[in-house]
RNA sequence: GGGCGAGUGGCGGAAUGGCAGACGCGCCGGCCUUAGGAGCCGGUGCCCCGCAAGGGGCGUGUCGGUUCGACCCCGACCUCGCCUACCA
């Protein structure tokens, strides 16, 4: 710190004393409150991931927040009505552990957290409309995922299926994250974790597969469209039926329908293989294999579809005795039934064809079956297969394929699809890897799925003036991971709303990423009671202008806020079909030790201190300059003092142009031979040239740079303290360029320099966040001469001063004339001269 | 196994076809000081020649290619990180 006492005349810059005032002040005025019906100005809805209230704010939060503040403050300043809101994601397992573990209610512990989350980030100073806050676990919140889900069913896109979880003996159902290790144990009891079917609520978002592919029209990173177009999976290719053949067992005659994108290998079918819960495995099977499928299917439900899928393993499964026909050769096959298959994908029931399909090649191995190659490239029609041959080459052709030998490969495919479709044993189809969203949690701390279960009516849904079905508040724990709604009588009875008969409400509640599926538009009205969203208001603000958030999202929040976004579009609440317009994924802070930051680590850096010791501007610029915004890194303080000393630096430069340090020998005078007019023009090219870049930085989002250039700028300025430019007019205009450019990431303390430096002027004070970004003075940045670095053979040689204006022979002539270029070529005369990017270089090339 | 991303001083990083190492940390030397974990001034990629002023060589994970010119583009490989995982 600045503690020199004889630079006692100004008070040194002191953050702690600065940073509340200037908060205090600036909720006093509402600087930061938006006026979502001002239309004069161009809007700009600046969103950033909202958090789960854990309870303690750590330096990553500050990482992803301080950024996106520096943005909504150089928007606002560009004349933009920004929208900056901010809430909490209140919803989730946490809380019910923290209930379990400590007896705490649910609702009390995550109140408690968003205090104090609400208070530590008011210390960062950002520039947040809190009065737009939502906390999803608020009823006034909740309401609307349940008028939402009933919507949807209206449309058809919510319904009700049977599908498996993950269940423990003795804490019930298990949220996936709970079941632990490859051997599948529970988290908390250790015990082996079952699948368990179960009636459960799923969302339609397979409807939206083929528009969700499509990106056209925002402008996400690659890295996410890629991860969202693997994730939805589509593929095209043929649905084949195959028909049973008569056994001893059974008559035969039933369909077996799969799904293939490669019909050319038809002729290469030498078995077939069902999934585990493939619906005629049972049927099919003969008597003497039934007990050994038994056990095999019942293996199966033991394990994940992760585990089971995992490639590395050897492929296991059960022959059923029975057979299939192909129908385009009329050969009897054998079927097995084997875990490679998933009941989920495609019709859950393959055309296997060892030869050109390694699981099927390796399949057909172990259990010593047929391979017959059907597809070769031109030379290699005898070629014995060591490995499946899956390369797809444009001139390789079919094979012992019937009349279809001797076609190209894609073109035989195309026929065998079109001749079994005229023959109504086949189609063109295509299948996604995409499944459609589960969204019933077996849990307590959710939003209830509006929905009563009559014995009479069945499910019946909750009508729309019965909502919120309210979570109650107090409920009865017993201490493990159970649902204690399905305890409540209070909350379980109620009269069916169709017949008036007794019913139960449905326990399951929703998974939480519906809570975030739609967020942004609550926002835009959190108040309001006769519907989730404001039509008008969601048409002017929506998409969301920037997202900022976290990578780790891309195949959750990120596709079930786009499916929504349509959903409530077809729905007819919204117009637009996508939520974010730009996306940036900024990267992670680690622990110092390189691990994911987590209080059992001990690897947590809390901000209170680094606030207590250095003020939050420090720590905000400090965050932007340690490097670029989408790396993140490991998280290490060295270096923050480096900033700090700027921001003293800046408080020196604005303050006290004059003041000389008593081992400052070099100040006070300009370097011999410059004049004051020279000195003073370079310091308004610097000056404009910081302002050209850092615009550019903040545009894109290079924080790390512009944070370097105003350091730059502001060492300049230091250079120059207390010579005969300090104080000057050059020197004023780059002060008031330096503070102006600080203010989106240093609010605090350019507040407090600029309202110092206008109460000395004898002006009023209005907000530096008030002003309007300053214009580049494009005179002051050109300069009278440039320095033109010059090449021989590429190598740097010498660098020569020239006239600005030169054009490309006298630049030429210049750098020939150089006694060090002509020491290089050593008397030869270049073969070629390179005058590179309009004059910028030469390159002298001698052979 | 597949996909994506990244490899640059002692460290964080800058430069995306044109002066490699901006800016900052750290370190070294000096000033100021009763003191310095404050402040100020100067130096700092590695190696070599020179008393010096200077000068030279090497250098962006490895190997090749394209180019007058490559950290940057292309090909192959190595290492690390993240995501994904038998999707027929």
């Amino acid at each position: 710190m600045t503690t020199t006492s004889e630079r006692t005349r100004i008070e040194r810059y002191d953050a702690a004393s600065i940073e509340p005032r200037w908060q205090a002040r600036w909720a006093e005025l509402g600087l930061h409150r938006t006026d979502l019906e001002d239309t004069s100005r161009p809007r700009y809805y600046l969103l950033t991931m909202y958090d789960y209230p854990s309870g303690d704010l750590h330096i990553g939060h500050w990482y992803v927040k301080t950024p996106t503040d520096a943005i909504a403050r150089y928007h606002r300043m560009l004349g933009q009505n920004v929208f900056l809101p901010v809430g909490f994601d209140a919803f989730g397992l946490p809380a019910e552990n923290a209930a379990i573990k400590n007896r705490v209610n649910p609702r009390e512990w995550t109140m408690r957290n968003v205090e104090n989350m609400r208070r530590q980030l008011r210390s960062m100073g950002a520039s947040w409309d809190w009065a737009a806050e939502i906390v999803t676990c608020d009823a006034s919140y909740y309401r609307w995922n349940q008028w939402l889900f009933l919507r949807l069913l209206e449309a058809g896109l919510a319904y009700r299926a049977k599908a498996p979880v993950d269940w423990c003996p003795n804490d019930g159902t298990l949220a996936r994250e709970q079941v632990e290790g490859t051997d599948r144990r529970c988290w908390r009891c250790g015990s082996k974790v079952e699948k368990r079917d179960l009636e459960q609520w799923w969302l339609r978002i397979t409807k939206y597969a083929d528009e969700l592919l499509d990106f056209s029209g925002i402008d996400w990173p690659d890295p996410i469209r890629i991860m969202q177009t693997n994730w939805i999976g589509r593929s095209e290719g043929g649905e084949i039926v195959f028909t049973t053949a008569p056994d001893d067992h059974q008559p035969g005659g039933d369909e077996l329908r799969v799904f293939t994108t490669r019909p050319d290998t038809l002729f290469g079918a030498t078995f077939m293989v069902l999934a585990p819960e493939h619906p005629l495995v049972e049927k099919l099977t003969a008597p003497s294999r039934q007990a050994e499928v038994e056990a095999y299917v019942a293996q199966a439900r033991t394990e994940t579809e992760i585990e089971r899928l995992s490639t590395d393993r050897e492929k296991t499964g059960v022959a059923l005795g029975a057979h299939a026909v192909n129908p385009v050769n009329g050969e009897r096959i054998p079927i097995f039934v084997a875990d490679y298959v998933l009941g989920g994908y495609g019709t859950g029931a393959i055309m296997a064809v060892p030869a050109h399909d390694e699981r099927d090649y390796a399949f057909a191995e172990t259990f010593g079956l047929p391979i017959r190659r059907v597809v070769a490239a031109p030379g290699t029609e005898d070629a014995p297969l060591t490995e499946a041959y899956v390369a797809h080459a444009a001139d390789e052709r079919l094979v012992n394929s019937g009349p279809y030998s001797g076609m190209l490969a894609d073109e035989g495919g195309r026929a065998i699809v079109a001749s079994l479709t005229e023959r109504g044993l086949g189609r063109p189809a295509v299948t996604y890897r995409i499944r459609d969203w589960l969204i019933s949690r077996q849990r307590y701390w959710g939003t209830p799925i509006p929905i009563i279960h009559c014995e009479r009516c069945g499910a019946v849904p909750v009508p729309d003036d019965q909502l919120p079905v309210l979570l109650p508040e107090t409920v009865d724990y017993r201490g493990s991971g159970d649902n204690p709604l399905t305890r409540d009588e209070a909350f379980l009875r109620v009269d069916c709303p169709a017949c008036g008969g007794p019913a139960r409400r449905e326990t399951d509640t929703m998974d939480t990423f519906i809570d975030s599926s739609w967020y942004w538009f609550r926002y835009l009205s959190p108040g309001k009671s006769d519907g989730p969203v404001d039509g008008p208001l969601a048409d002017r603000w929506t998409p969301v202008d920037q997202y900022t958030g976290g990578a780790e999202h891309a195949v959750m929040h990120l596709l079930y806020s786009r499916f929504f976004t349509k959903a409530m579009r077809d729905i007819g609440l919204i117009h637009e079909s996508e939520p974010f317009r730009r996306l940036f994924n900024q990267g992670q802070i680690l622990g110092a030790d390189g691990e994911r930051m987590s209080k059992s680590r001990g690897n947590v850096q809390d901000p209170d201190e680094l606030v207590a010791r250095y003020g939050a501007d420090t720590i905000r610029l400090f965050l932007m300059f340690m490097g670029p915004w989408d790396q993140g890194g490991a998280w290490s303080p060295t270096g923050i003092g480096g900033v700090h000393r700027f921001l003293n630096r800046t408080w020196t430069i604005a303050l006290d142009p004059h003041g000389t340090d008593p081992g400052d020998q070099e100040a006070g005078t300009l370097p011999a031979g410059q004049d004051v007019a020279a000195a003073e023009a370079a310091l308004r090219t610097a000056a404009h040239r910081t302002l050209r870049d850092v615009t550019e930085d903040y545009e894109g989002f290079r924080f790390n740079t512009m944070v370097a250039k105003l350091m730059e700028l502001s060492n300049v300025l230091y250079r120059h303290r207390g010579t005969e430019i300090a104080g000057g007019s050059a020197w004023e205009e780059s002060v008031r360029l330096l503070l102006l450019m600080l203010a989106p990431s240093a609010p605090h303390l350019a507040e407090e320099l600029w309202s110092r430096r206008l109460a000395a002027s004898g002006r009023d004070w209005s907000s530096i966040h008030a002003e309007r970004w300053p214009e580049v003075d494009g005179a002051a940045i050109v300069e009278e001469t440039r320095e033109v670095p010059v090449q021989v053979n590429g190598k740097l040689r010498d660098r020569v001063v020239v006239p600005a204006g030169v054009d490309g022979a006298e630049l030429e002539r210049l750098v020939l004339a150089a006694p060090k270029v002509q020491a290089a070529l050593g008397g030869r005369t270049p073969d070629r001269v390179v005058v590179a990017g309009g004059g910028r270089l030469v390159n002298l090339v001698i052979r």
